[in-house]
Parts: C-alpha cells; sequence; structure tokens
DNA sequence: CTATTAAAAGACAAAAAGGTCTTTTAATTA
DNA sequence: TAATTAAAAGACCTTTTTGTCTTTTAATAG
C-alpha cells in the first residue's frame, strides 16, 4: 500500500506520539528499535519530517523528538502527501492521466468508493488517535460491515 | 494504487480483448500507440505475459497478441499477483509482517474493509469484463452508494 | 569550560522499478 | 527461396526508493 517511508513515518510518529503521552521524548536509537526500522533511515526521515514541520527535535543530553502540546491533531492524509504525495490518494486505477465521471476508465466507477474510502479513513485518522487509546483499533459496531458488492467472500 | 508495469499489462490486456473481439490481433506498436505506454518496454511486459501463459503471440506478418478463443476470463488478480505480487492485496497498511484480528496494528480494523473491497474488486473484475460492453464502466444502480464512516466527503 | 550525548547534514551505495535498444528467431508472402 | 514482417531475447541504462555511514552541530551535565 504505502511506501516504506510512508511506513516509517506511520510507525515513528505513532510511537513518538504515545511515548509523549506518558511523559518521555523519545531518541533516534529507540525510535527505530521499536518500530523495527532501519536507524539511520528513520533519522533522515524523522529529521524531514522536523524540516517540515510535523514535529520538534532537541539535541544533546536529554534530547530527542516530540510535538508540541499545542500542536493539532495530525491527520494521516498531511504525513501521506508530504511523504509520497497524491498517487494513492487520487490516482487512477488504470494509470490514465484524466479519470473522473465524464472519461471513466474501465474499472472507474468500482474503484473510486475504494479510494474514497481510503481518502476518508486517511482523512478522519490522526497520529494522536491512533497512538490514543487504540480507539482506532477497536472493531467498530457492525453496522456498515462489508464494502464492494461480494461481502461473503471478506477476510479479516 | 498499482506499479507501472500493472497498469501497462491491465491495459494492453484489455486492448487485445478488446481488437480480439472485433476480430484484430493487434500487433506490439499499435498497443503501445494506443495505450499509451512506452513501446519497448510494453513489448518486455507482454513477453513476460505470454512466457506465463496469460495470452499467446504470433511472429511474422500478421503476428500479433491474442486470447485463445477457448481461455476462460481472466481476473485482474490473477494480473496483479503475476506481475507485482500480493503486498497491495495483502499487506498491512503500517507495514507490519503480522496484522490481523489477533494482532491488529492501529489501523486494522478501519483498513481491513477497504482492502477487503479491493481484493473482491480484482476477484470479479476480469480483463473480459473491462474490456467487453463496457460494463464493469456503468455506474451501479446506488444501492452500496459509499463506503468508510464520512461518506459526504466522498468524490468522484 | 569540557566531555558527553544526540540530532543534523549530507555523501555514498544497494536494490528495485522503469525504460531503451540491438540482435535473433520465427512466421508469412511474393 | 528470398524478402519482409513482427515477436523473443537479453544487454544495457536511468530514475526512484531504500538504506548505510561519517562528519558536523548543538545541547546538557559535570
Amino acid at each position: 500500500m504505502f511506501h516504506k517511508e510512508t511506513e516509517y513515518a506511520l510507525r515513528g510518529l505513532v510511537y513518538i506520539q504515545q511515548q509523549n503521552e506518558l511523559g518521555h521524548r523519545p531518541g533516534l536509537a529507540e525510535i527505530a528499535r521499536e518500530i523495527d526500522a532501519p536507524g539511520f533511515y528513520t533519522g533522515k526521515i524523522l529529521q524531514r519530517l522536523v524540516r517540515q514541520g510535523f514535529l520538534t527535535s532537541r539535541k544533546g543530553k536529554g534530547g530527542g523528538f516530540g510535538f508540541g502540546r499545542d500542536k493539532p491533531p495530525l491527520p494521516l492524509r498531511d504525513l501521506i502527501l508530504a511523504t509520497e504525495g497524491n498517487k494513492i490518494l487520487t490516482g487512477c486505477a488504470f494509470g490514465l492521466k484524466e479519470c473522473d465521471q465524464d472519461h471513466p476508465c474501465p474499472l472507474h466507477y468500482r474503484y473510486a468508493p475504494i479510494r474514497n474510502a481510503l481518502n476518508d479513513l486517511v482523512a478522519t485518522a490522526t497520529i494522536q488517535s491512533l497512538a490514543g487509546s487504540l480507539a482506532a483499533s477497536v472493531p467498530p459496531a457492525r453496522e456498515k460491515p462489508d464494502i464492494g458488492s461480494n461481502p461473503d467472500k471478506n477476510i479479516n
């Protein structure tokens, strides 16, 4: 689904947020170890995110990464757009440059709802919601249990 | 969403099928031109698909690509698995090696339905259904209009 | 102020994806 | 059979992604 860079960024930021909530500012070595990601690469990725203003860092003893407490929740969407761009959120499954209701590719009417669901997910889920309370991880009450046209075949 | 290779394969096979239905066996140059893909690269991709048994080819004058008429419909799923593997169909959005109901990542319960919908789509849509009659391209009667939890924000 | 700690910066490299080109092989037609 | 046509094969290249490592900068503690 996402690029490795996006995955590491997601896991890293969620871990940082969780630790921050416990009053701890984790350093790079700890973060990379805990999220099972390559250390130097993770450092480079977090560095970029700091430069882009997604989080703050402190050098030296007692240093590490964290979010300012005044920071508003960060939607996954913002992170994804910053790390890998919008192809996954707006691109055509067939690879057409123009694909919409007026010029639909053969998959459009079945793929667009899936892409919309993904857009909705990344717009509403935030690093904070994923880090805190595990709310997003809890199975929602099954009102809208399945999506797609063949609900029976779905696996979890 | 998919790799370029998968996109070219999808577009190429759909075009071949459409032309076959008209009694025509298109050659590589025509295919690449019509689907707006790089010629030599498309050739390499179709070559692999021929070797894997997805379609047939003939050399020399009047040559080109086609499906045997006895061939059963080809689900997109088979093509995707052959060209880029199963990451997009089974991978965890967070990048965890193990992610299921028993060990869910923070996104699991919201992402799994989306992935299921994608699996359903690629299992039921075939090259033939996309090529013929444009059936798949027609907007379905809106019984299950939106998926995801915030239907309002959906765009098409 | 010095030693230590930890991030910043950036060079470098490996792997994968994407793409080009030439030569060879096989089929058809004149 | 010779000329032509078109795919097969595979070498080669470019770009992007992923990853490693060294050096520099900044902060803190003693």
